[in-house]
DNA sequence: CTCTGTGAATATATTCACAGCC
DNA sequence: GGCTGTGAATATATTCACAGAG
């Protein structure tokens, strides 16, 4: 597996952060600027942790892994825990972000405003298709896929977003690996195949409906409703569609 | 917390499938319909583990917790592991998708052919905006958010998508809740309040890049590159911009 | 007194290693 | 012999419950 890396090599100062808690401080991060625009200046682990849907047992030890940034009988400092926080996920840091494929959901990714809000700038679109390179999306020319190790190189691209069809994901993700790219949000469903030193995370919708109709099919066989394997549903056709 | 809900209520009988293997199940189902497809009849739990990215003793536990549907000194048998997991996660069942706000991401989903392969029918798109309803997306018509409630028992839909913005998600949400939706799948940067029964999925396109960037900056510390909280980069504008 | 930070207890998940079936 | 299925061992994560700072 590639997903999920501790990475940690043997000089190693410092006190390495459990998984499940690097997963949860942006979660708490988009809690705390939420309360910091809201004008509250303090917060509790109770209120911070309802705010963040987790329980307040959690969210104290989480942010124990990070120091101690709280006041005992008072609570968190909400402007200094979100700087805590943002020091920690490396966010003083601008990301320079390309995406790789630009048909619907690169072009979507592309337009959606919820990266440049915490320091990610999309800086490059690239893909093969000869319709789209050269065309202006989202503010940004598509660059040639033929290109991109030189385009990678001079956007000075931190991070890619592979949004290519399944069939090529494999072998654009070996051209970024090459290029030296070592950090990649795999938006196709595929597994793909790394060095140990690349970190790839992978955002499968499929996946993600797949596993909200097995709980869904749970409790229906639960109540009762249906049997386990069984339709429950005649093939009727769709009513809406074209 | 409603993403992860064991839910098991008392008289419960089947075996309850580890939250994690699950999860992991979508990713079995897709490397065995590969192998299906490539003509594999029988494969081993070291050459499907490859293929899904994971370990083989992890695979097989995995499947044990389905039953028992390998040969031991031989494998298992493609076909036949495909419908069962395909049973287990309630696809022999048709599933019905309606996706609420038809913006960018939307459009993207409501396009993306991955659904539909593994039996996830979008019946259903609703927006709020004027300009977009009655429009027509991707094969449907856009449904208004004043019939919300019509539209989703009308189009008798199982799950729905959140992809409208962050300010109104979770008035949407309770709309959707009210409806009797029970399966949700959240792309809004929101934490979500539904009751108990209510099972949100969470994609968060903005905490993965944070997380992505943890790691990245983590090496960079680790190499001695920079230091924590440090930029290493001047804020140079952004170059190809309109 | 209130609320954090944290050891200790529990629960979940992964990995090992091998007994047992083909 | 080869490979699955699984207990036992380990590692990770969550929750409890309280000592101790403010």
């Amino acid at each position: 597996m590639s997903t999920h890396r501790p990475h940690r090599l043997p000089g190693d100062a410092r006190p390495a952060i459990p998984e499940a808690t690097v997963a949860r401080l942006p979660v708490y991060l988009r809690a705390l600027t939420l309360q910091a625009e809201a004008g509250v200046a303090t917060i509790s682990s109770e209120e911070l942790a309802a705010a963040a849907g987790v329980g307040s047992a959690k969210l104290r030890k989480d942010l124990s892994h990070l120091g101690s940034y709280g006041t005992r009988g008072v609570g968190y400092e909400v402007d200094y825990l979100i700087y805590q926080i943002s020091r920690e996920l490396g966010l003083s840091q601008d990301w320079r972000v390309a995406i790789v494929g630009v048909g619907n959901l690169g072009r979507a990714l592309a337009a959606y405003g919820g990266f440049a809000s915490r320091g990610f700038r999309v800086v490059a679109l690239i893909d093969s298709h000869p319709d789209l390179v050269g065309a202006r999306v989202a503010g940004l020319r598509v660059a040639s896929a033929d290109d991109l190790e030189q385009v990678l190189a001079g956007a000075d691209v931190h991070i890619a977003v592979l949004a290519v069809p399944a069939e090529s994901a494999q072998q654009v993700c070996d051209r970024l690996v090459g290029a030296g790219m070592s950090s990649l949000l795999n938006f196709t469903p595929c597994v793909l195949d790394v060095p140990d030193d690349v970190m790839v995370r992978k955002v499968d919708l499929s996946s993600e409906l797949q596993i909200l109709a097995f709980h869904q099919q749970r409790r229906a066989v639960q109540e009762g409703v249906i049997s386990p394997g069984d339709t429950g549903d005649e093939p009727e056709p769709l009513a809406e569609a074209l």
